[in-house]
DNA sequence: TTGACATGCAGGTATTTACCTGCATATTAG
DNA sequence: CTAATATGCAGGTAAATACCTGCATGTCAA
């Protein structure tokens, strides 16, 4: 997993919300997705370009149609690297913070 | 919680490293930070405004020196609202997309 | 008080990014 | 075959990003 190119997928308002038109309907041609979106087909394209980079969305191409399906294995993988990790430490760091702000003798 | 902050300050492997070095001690100084980082302190600091502006990093003064601490809430809301929605399909999606490669009538 | 130390602030630049337009290719329907 | 349709490919631009240098400010210790 390249957490890299996942995050970076992430962090774009359009591509968050291709992978929410995937998960209203999963299998979507570039057509249909480009139909949700204010933008240039060729601008949707580099989006879901992006996105298969990161592994988000895999495609198969039907005829001269290309279809369009998400991917869920990276955002497990980054839970397991990123979230979890923090999520066991969770009350123990907020503890430090909170030790800090009231200004604990040092 | 701003998704798009929360994404982009995750989409640098500096910022990474910066909660990963948090992760290992929490509460460091600026300069503690920079002395395992391999660029200008000034840049460092530009990359933990961007995690404080996340709300991924939470900072207290303490006399001439500026404490950092992590803030793991926002990775959580990401886990609920990025996370679990496509975990909860994930047999489902996968099946979508093995069914088209199989190439069922169509 | 003064010098050393920790951090803040103000630009400047090279690279990356998110768009676009224009044209080419490939597939299907009639 | 031919026209319509779906997508691919090749640039071009404006804005955002990730660095940097130089200097200012604030705090502590001797």
């Amino acid at each position: 997993m390249d957490a890299d190119k996942v995050f970076k997928a992430l962090g774009d308002p359009t591509r968050r919300k291709l992978l929410d038109l995937l998960c209203e309907q999963n299998g979507q041609t570039l057509g249909q997705l480009c139909e949700n979106l204010e933008m240039a087909r060729q601008s949707a394209t580099q989006h879901l370009d992006l996105l298969e980079a990161a592994n988000l969305v895999s495609t198969v191409k039907r005829g001269r149609e290309k279809l369009h399906f998400i991917n869920p294995v990276p955002l497990h993988d980054i839970y397991e690297r990123w979230v979890r990790k923090f999520e066991r430490q969770r009350l123990s760091l907020l503890h430090d913070l909170k030790q800090e702000l009231e200004g604990e003798d040092r």
